[in-house]
DNA sequence: AGTACATCGTTAGTGCCACTAACGCAACCG
DNA sequence: CGGTTGCGTTAGTGGCACTAACGATGTACT
């Protein structure tokens, strides 16, 4: 059937390969990414429709370039994710009155629909990739994972 | 300068978005992958390097596609990838008379002695990345992500 | 007022990675 | 013998992070 790789392979992987953390880090990595975005198709959405929708719940209507920023999405990127967003009805774009390089986006009212059922849909399937750990594991590793990835956003100086 | 965007971004990531451990997992997995490539780079190498040449030290020579299976790369990918090992003399293609379909490859004298220079670049690394965690913290979180890729991996049967 | 600079949305393109498809060939299995 | 499976190899796909450049617009400075 399916050749997939995602497995640690037929035969066993050396032990050296099998430890080290950046190893470990990018396999989970790859199986969490896999199963959001399959999840996520189920319901005619990619994981960057919901990153937008969160964020413009949570700060309002904001310019391209602040969304770009806020969820970490190029802006380069954020015209065609945009593009779908406003084809289903999610998001409204409209210039910006006040200055005229900007447009405003903001949600709908299909995407406040939306977004509560992608925020259900996100929730089961964290759910799914922590399956095997227990509350307080989990809170364990959430809470390592923020300290690296605090250590490693730039030193800020 | 740099307008690196694995920083969490100018604005504050929404708080939703933050906690998500499937994007934490993706963003430290980022920053680590990153950190890899760049020290892996300063030495001529690739994380692919490393992965075969553990392989071939921990069972000894192999036919392509079996390093394929050991390392999780793709049996396409390793053609180019064998290219580069056998032009840096690392690594040595010679068919198997045994059988005439494969190749054996095996570790040249460089091949080893680069293996052990990049074992220790690659500890390294793993330190660097894990550099705000104590030892059994460390501990911890490699058992966790080994757990979760455990339990993701093929229910195999 | 004029000029230098920064920011906006947008288009195009790069490089890497995981992955698929197909090929000709060789080995294995009934 | 004939069908299936495994091999190395080539080519190509799609997604993602990221860069470069553009014209248009806004801001700051003198």
């Amino acid at each position: 059937m399916s050749h997939d790789m995602t497995d640690a392979g037929d035969q066993a992987a050396p032990a050296r390969l099998r430890s080290l953390p950046s190893r470990l880090l990018a396999h989970v990595a790859m199986q969490a990414d896999r199963l959001v975005t399959e999840r996520l198709a189920d319901a005619d959405a990619r994981k960057w429709h919901y990153a937008v929708l969160v964020a413009l719940r949570e700060a309002g209507p904001a310019s391209q370039a602040e969304l770009s920023r806020r969820t970490g999405i190029y802006r380069s990127d954020m015209v065609a994710l945009l593009n779908e967003l406003a084809e289903r009805d999610l998001v409204e774009r409209a210039p910006d009155p006040a200055d005229r390089r900007r447009n405003v986006i903001s949600m709908t009212e299909r995407g406040r629909d939306r977004l509560t059922r992608l925020d259900a849909l996100v929730d089961t399937v964290q759910d799914e990739l922590l399956a095997p750990l227990t509350g307080p594991e989990r809170d364990q590793l959430t809470g390592l994972l923020a300290r690296l990835r605090d250590h490693h956003s730039q030193p800020s100086q």
